[in-house]
DNA sequence: GCTTCTGGCATATTTCTAGC
DNA sequence: GCTAGAAATATGCCAGAAGC
């Protein structure tokens, strides 16, 4: 849930700046791998991927550990990418930026008692490779940071649409994320234009930023919520589908 | 035939910069 | 504030190879 309200991620790879946002009394800073950049919302795919077999052995009592072995192949079309040499190569430093990504917060200790906790979003990876004639089979071991681990066990994640995967920008995935987080299943949820663009972790300006939003109003085909943008408020409403009879 | 993997080319997206 | 263009990066589609 803390991924899905905050910018974890980038937008876009090779993104190398570290980011500081501060919300109240809450401070996070996501620091990117300076040799392949920050984590993107693509890689957040083989955290979504990884969470679901998780949850599949927990829903039939299947033993669980932060450790997730799995072919390429499937992890591309359950995630609904194509398959192609590239993909292979993506999927590798799709991995060195989420093991490479440090995120420093006091969000997810919400005690009296303020505590800063530092974490990367893959404990580690690697690639078991075996050579069958010409063409190499990997199979993908994870592991899973703890606190990732423990958020399944607590049922501290937010079901998403099984058409997540099929949107394909980058900045709607995010925009979704946020309509889901806080729009949740309630009839709607309103947002400053400012606020949204913070919370999306877009580096455009914000008259690009408002430009986009204004093409996802038009075509407005996001799973699950209605955006509606009211440029002489700046106000952003996002109204659940499943409100509207 | 299916699965897994490779590579090329064309196209799309994000971000930045410049100009109006 | 808005738009257009460029650069960097990501994706889509396709043909094909090899093992089971």
């Amino acid at each position: 849930m803390s991924s899905m309200e905050h910018p974890f991620f980038a937008l876009k790879g090779g993104d190398r700046s570290t980011r500081r946002y501060v919300s109240g009394d809450k401070t996070i800073t996501v620091a990117p791998n300076a040799a392949y950049g920050m984590a993107t919302v693509f890689d957040k795919d083989i955290w979504i991927y990884a969470i679901s077999k998780l949850q599949e052995s927990i829903n039939v009592n299947k033993f669980t550990s932060k450790i997730i072995l799995f072919t390429p192949y499937d992890f591309f079309i359950s995630t609904n990418r194509t398959v192609s040499g590239r993909t292979y190569k993506e999927l590798k430093k799709s991995l060195e930026r989420l093991a490479g990504t440090r995120i420093t917060t006091n969000i997810l200790y919400s005690n009296k008692k303020q505590e800063s906790v530092g974490f990367g979003l893959l404990d580690s990876w690697r690639i078991v490779e075996d050579k069958r004639g010409k063409i190499d089979i990997g199979m993908v071991e994870i592991v899973l940071p703890e606190w990732l681990y423990q958020a399944l066990h607590k049922k501290q994640l937010l079901k998403i649409s099984s058409d997540y995967f099929r949107i394909r920008k980058p900045i709607d995935r995010r925009i979704y994320e946020i309509a889901r987080k806080h729009c949740g299943n309630q009839n709607e949820f309103i947002v400053s234009l400012a606020k949204l663009h913070v919370k999306v972790g877009s580096m455009s300006k914000q008259s690009e930023f408002k430009r986009m939003l204004k093409r996802l109003e038009k075509i407005n085909y996001l799973p699950d919520y209605i955006i509606l943008y009211d440029v002489k408020t700046d106000l952003v409403k996002f109204t659940n589908r499943n409100s509207i009879t």
